[in-house]
DNA sequence: GCGATTTTGTGAATGCCTTCACAAAGGCGT
DNA sequence: ACGCCTTTGTGAAGGCATTCACAAAATCGC
């Protein structure tokens, strides 16, 4: 959240000279962007539940967010909403949808087959959010060649030629620390703009190439912060240890908590 | 992270409660906190490296942040450093490893044995960042009983014994979104007051605990929308597509750019 | 010793995001 | 047809976070 939007700054820099040359029709702040796919997810499953129209309230409440922030967050879409009703599921679905640019089935190619990288590559929830997986790339001598999910597995001495016939845009680089910047010069010079880092380091891109880092032993540090401030120090504070001991950093009132089962059925 | 730091407003939310109660010694604010993890890994390194001291500028070329930030971040802490010269590596690792609370080579538990949880399991890089896995937990009556990197996966139905045995604060959940919830309460009323969530659902849980998203979809689809908005539209902004088009949204002069590898030899 | 030089630590300014609060909009009952 | 009630969309306010820019501190060369 937490963590790793570190490196997306390449990208929120620009975000004023892009307002600049046009507001386009839509400069999606970047925290709105980071939560319309937990919308999307949630209008998803409300969607095979058969519900059909569902208000900022409820749905606030299955994305774990505030509505006042989940309207403006939409708002940014444009006016999907019926005033006194709510969103159609539908219709809103398939606007975020358009909007993520997950309408093209993107191909994404995976770098690195060690256990996360084969854990990923079996993973379904890409397939079924827009993504297919269109190339395995290693170096190791004894998985080129393999079978993998019905992709033969490349060497990585072949990933431009691979990337370039495959059209690939986006990679997800799950290969060892050292090798990481190595695999990253190689997929920017073959033309890919888009990398998803699992890798331990930190990337150096051009400024075209969006990064985002999933750091988990970072994510693990941070709740052991927190953690640590809860339970550790209860020198410093007596009395608040039983009010904010626990509830630390934070919970927001209507937010979070239980949430209000809401009127609408909610799928999980 | 963008992205999944949203659960962590469970968090963010009581920050005032906090402040109001005692500025402790330090409230280091949530953004600062997710860099140190990276400061931490970069220092490290350069620890192994035999690097002694290391400037606020180099530091942040290597951990890819903007080095007034750094020092804001770091001042946080305390000063640590010395004007002229620069910050002495090990005092500084040190610093941020206690802040962070790992000097307790903290227990977790891991929940959830498919291709992600084994993933996990042989993670490499908890260990080495002050994590030890000390229970496995799972439902699947084949992998129930089964030694896994020295331990037996036990079922999930024992997970409060487990938890309480091993005194376990800190839990990753790695099973299906359908099974998240349910194995949430139990670490709850268990005693975990930190999660981190693999599984592509919003959990709910009461104030006092910390929950931290990973959702690797939604990392896919943030990339996905920036790129749509690169290569993109070409439709809606003739001229903008030449601007816009390829070099897009990067071209900031200053910011990321090649990151300027640093007068102090950077490790890798 | 002492000035030149480097680099930290931090007030102040700016900008982004969130939250509040309410007017506008639309359905619904009568 | 009309007012009531619900819920959206959004200006305005407030809070964090980032960035700027510079004074204070400390070393080094002479």
């Amino acid at each position: 959240m937490i963590a790793q939007r570190e490196q997306l700054n390449a990208v929120g820099e620009h975000a004023d000279q892009r307002s600049v040359t046009a507001t386009d029709q839509r400069s999606i702040p970047e925290a709105t962007v980071a939560r319309l796919a937990t919308y999307l997810r949630a209008l998803i499953d409300m969607g095979e539940c058969g519900v059909a129209t569902v208000s900022s309230e409820s749905l606030a409440a299955a994305a774990g967010v505030n509505s006042a922030k989940l309207r403006k967050d939409l708002s940014y879409l444009g006016s999907y909403g019926v005033r006194g009703v709510g969103y159609e599921v539908s219709v809103l679905t398939e606007q975020i949808h358009k909007t993520l640019g997950l309408h093209q089935n993107r191909a994404v190619a995976l770098i690195g087959l060690g256990h996360l990288g084969q854990a990923l590559a079996g993973y379904a929830g890409f397939a079924s959010r827009g993504f297919r997986i269109s190339a395995l790339i290693d170096a190791h001598p004894k998985l080129v060649g393999t079978r993998l999910r019905g992709l033969t597995v490349q060497h990585v001495d072949r990933l431009d030629e691979v990337v370039k016939r495959e059209n690939i845009a986006i990679a997800v680089v799950a290969v060892p620390a050292a090798a990481a910047q190595d695999v990253c010069d190689r997929l920017v010079s073959a033309g890919v703009t888009s990398i998803l880092n699992f890798a331990p380091t930190v990337l150096n891109v051009p400024p075209h190439v969006d990064v985002r880092k999933v750091d988990l032993a970072a994510e693990l540090q941070i709740l052991s912060f927190h953690d640590n401030r809860k339970a550790g120090r209860p020198d410093c504070l007596p009395d608040a240890a039983a009010s904010v001991g626990t509830g630390a950093i934070g919970a927001d009132p209507a937010a979070i908590t239980a949430k209000p089962v809401s009127k609408v059925a909610m799928a999980r």
